[in-house]
RNA sequence: GGUCUAAUAGCUCAGCUGGAUAGAGCGACUGCCUUCUAAGCAGUAGGUCGAAGGUUCGAAUCCUUCUUAGAUCACCA
């Protein structure tokens, strides 16, 4: 990396010329505003007071000295407290043509063989995926993607909430009014007639809480006597006890909500390594607890609940075991962290789960701690906001959810009715029905991904996601052009852009040059995405390197150029733009087209 | 009430560990298709970076206070 070299020339100047003693990573490099001339530049304020020279004098000196040491720099200038260099155009030149046809080009060598486990997705089984979890989904994937490119290895786990009261819910609606209708009866997708259910459950409860109510009980009372939550809370009990009708209708409602969301899965393109399952898991970390009361981490109170005293660490007392010994989400999220540690060997967890529990998992990782597992300190809470609608937060009840397989249909339609009005209507069926998938995957998952995961986010139904502008189609549509060029270049010219190399005769214009800046920033764009567990920053990446392909695909020619070392370099230059747009939205989980 | 997070153009969002004149997209207004895909390109208008202090050669970025919004503080998950 030129920007090492750089680094160790300017310690050396700095050390020689003023003796000042720097590490070379505190060195900061950018890469230099677009106003100015030169490539990469060094503030050098902070070097004042100890060098005592004026800012331009330092800087001068530094570039001069910086200027001997490297060939590569082939001149430097000087704008008061900035020092920008000038790379030789034939390292850029050297750069395209090792580069260009190097399959990892940008991804990291392995670093670690341990595996970092990431959870995502984790739904409940009584209700149908919304537009939240679609953004879970979506981050869950892509993270795990940018880890890998990152170096590690990643093994993706869904742990599925498939036991609870909740699930009762749906199960006792379904019981009471559905007269038998299953999804074959219905032809309905198994999750979402569950999903209707446990609507119904609710609708029923509210009914019979009024009616309560209305005969004069108190409200808090009526919400627990109400008959149909208490036939939920029995039917839990019978579940635990291992009831076989209980089981039996339990598996086969599951069953129905798991054919449904593979399809959701399926078709939004995410996948996992294992599935966990709490049915399973959720006596898990009882053991835990009893190390913990003898270690005498955790103390007992009159009542036999087990507790925890994190107020000197600034947060509360937590709940570990009920008082009739039953374990509580804590309880059972402390075993299946050790489980995941045992099953994967893996010291890194890694949680997608939305801001709203950021105090569960604070808590969490200190109980961990507490309890003497040195990997705890590594566990990480990739915390997303939530995904509002102009009115508010989405709530399932009130049916202001964006169904996902809804939104994921609607988006389809777009992406057809969009084709076909710019007057692509010449796909065969199935190769326009691929289209439309790409196209409208590529919208959506463009439009969740770009926002940075920890803030809040807007999705505005009425508006609907864009396909101009900053969204996955423009990438998309780049792309096709891209694509479009190469192949024009293999037919017409019998150019193969992988193999043939670039002439150091050519120079290289200011579009150029921005392209092939952003491509060489590829591999430090990846870096800081898996630093930052950030999809948003491979999504800008892609959009500013289809912006610049853009303006430079405008007004110059390409196939048609008339100097045939241009011609080559510029088809080469296209080609690897191309390599980059398709690397970076795979990481983003986004397929790009050949044609459009 | 305690804790945490956010606030940047009319709207949706970028802005890396403090660095040069704060950027995109949408929307509004202008231009550009006999030339490699116009889902594109070029341009105009639009900002007291929530407010006030502070640190610094230098602050949207760091610190303090305040305002506003959200989350959380369950023997729910």
């Amino acid at each position: 990396m030129i920007e090492e070299l750089l680094q160790r020339a300017i310690k050396k100047a700095l050390f020689t010329l003023y003796n000042i003693d720097t590490e070379e990573k505190e060195i900061v490099l950018s890469s230099t505003k677009k106003e100015f001339e030169g490539d990469f530049t060094l503030v050098v304020f902070p070097y004042l007071k100890q060098a005592k020279k004026k800012p331009e004098d330092l800087a001068k000196e530094i570039g001069e000295e910086v200027v001997k040491e490297i060939p590569y720099i082939a001149s430097y200038n000087v704008i008061k407290g900035f020092l920008n260099f000038s790379l030789d155009k034939n390292f850029w030149i050297e750069f395209l043509n090792k580069n260009k046809s190097n399959e990892t080009f940008g991804y990291h060598a392995i670093c670690s063989d341990k595996p970092i486990v990431i959870e995502y997705s984790s739904p409940n089984t009584n209700k149908p995926l919304h537009l939240g979890h679609i953004r879970n989904n979506l981050l869950g994937w892509s993270v795990a993607e940018i880890l890998k490119a990152n170096g590690y290895a990643v093994k993706k786990v869904n742990l599925v909430n498939d036991r609870g009261v909740h699930i009762c819910k749906s199960m006792i609606a379904w019981q009471m009014f559905a007269n038998g209708e299953t999804p074959q009866t219905n032809n309905e997708k198994g999750d979402h007639l569950v999903g209707k259910y446990y609507v119904l459950f609710d609708k029923e409860y509210k009914k019979e809480v009024k009616e309560l109510v209305d005969k004069g009980v108190d409200e808090k009372i009526a919400e627990q006597e109400v008959p149909i939550m208490k036939q939920a809370q029995q039917m839990l009990v019978k579940w635990e006890n291992k009831d076989k009708d209980v089981r039996d209708l339990w598996q086969t409602m599951n069953g129905w909500v798991y054919e449904g969301f593979d399809k959701t899965y399926n078709r939004l393109g995410v996948d996992f390594d294992k599935v966990y399952y709490e049915s399973n898991t959720y006596l898990l970390g009882k053991n835990l607890v009893n190390e913990g009361l003898e270690k005498g981490v955790f103390f007992k109170k009159e009542d036999g609940s087990v507790w925890i005293d994190l107020t000197e660490e600034g947060l509360d007392e937590k709940l570990l075991l009920r008082k009739d010994g039953t374990s509580v989400y804590m309880t059972q999220d402390l075993g299946t962290a050790c489980l995941r540690h045992n099953d994967f060997g893996s010291d890194n967890l890694i949680y997608v789960v939305g801001n709203e529990q950021n105090y569960h998992f604070q808590v969490l990782k200190k109980v961990l701690e507490k309890l003497g597992f040195d990997w705890a300190k590594n566990i990480y809470h990739l915390s997303y906001g939530m995904v509002e609608l102009p009115n508010g937060k989405m709530k399932s009840r009130e049916g202001t959810v964006v169904d996902a397989d809804d939104l994921m249909q609607e988006m389809y339609e777009q992406a057809k009715t969009q084709t076909l009005e710019h007057g692509k209507n010449d796909f065969p069926e199935q190769e326009a029905d691929k289209l439309y998938n790409t196209l409208s995957l590529g919208a959506l998952k463009y439009f969740i991904l770009k926002v940075d995961p920890t803030k809040n986010m807007l999705f505005n139904p009425a508006e609907s996601i864009d396909f101009n502008g900053n969204t996955g189609p423009f990438i998309q549509y780049t792309y096709a052009r891209i694509s479009s060029i190469v192949r024009k270049a293999m037919q017409e010219k019998n150019i193969d852009a992988k193999t043939i190399k670039i002439s150091e005769k050519i120079t290289l214009n200011d579009k150029e040059m921005d392209i092939i800046k952003t491509i060489y920033s590829f591999a430090d764009v990846i870096k800081e995405a898996g630093r930052n567990y950030s999809p948003a920053t491979i999504a800008n990446y892609a959009f500013l390197l289809a912006k610049q392909f853009n303006a430079f695909y405008q007004d110059n020619s390409i196939l048609k150029e008339t100097n045939e070392d241009v011609m080559i370099e510029r088809i080469c230059l296209t080609y690897f733009s191309g390599q980059v747009i398709k690397k970076a939205m795979h990481l983003l989980g986004i397929d790009v087209p050949n044609r459009m």
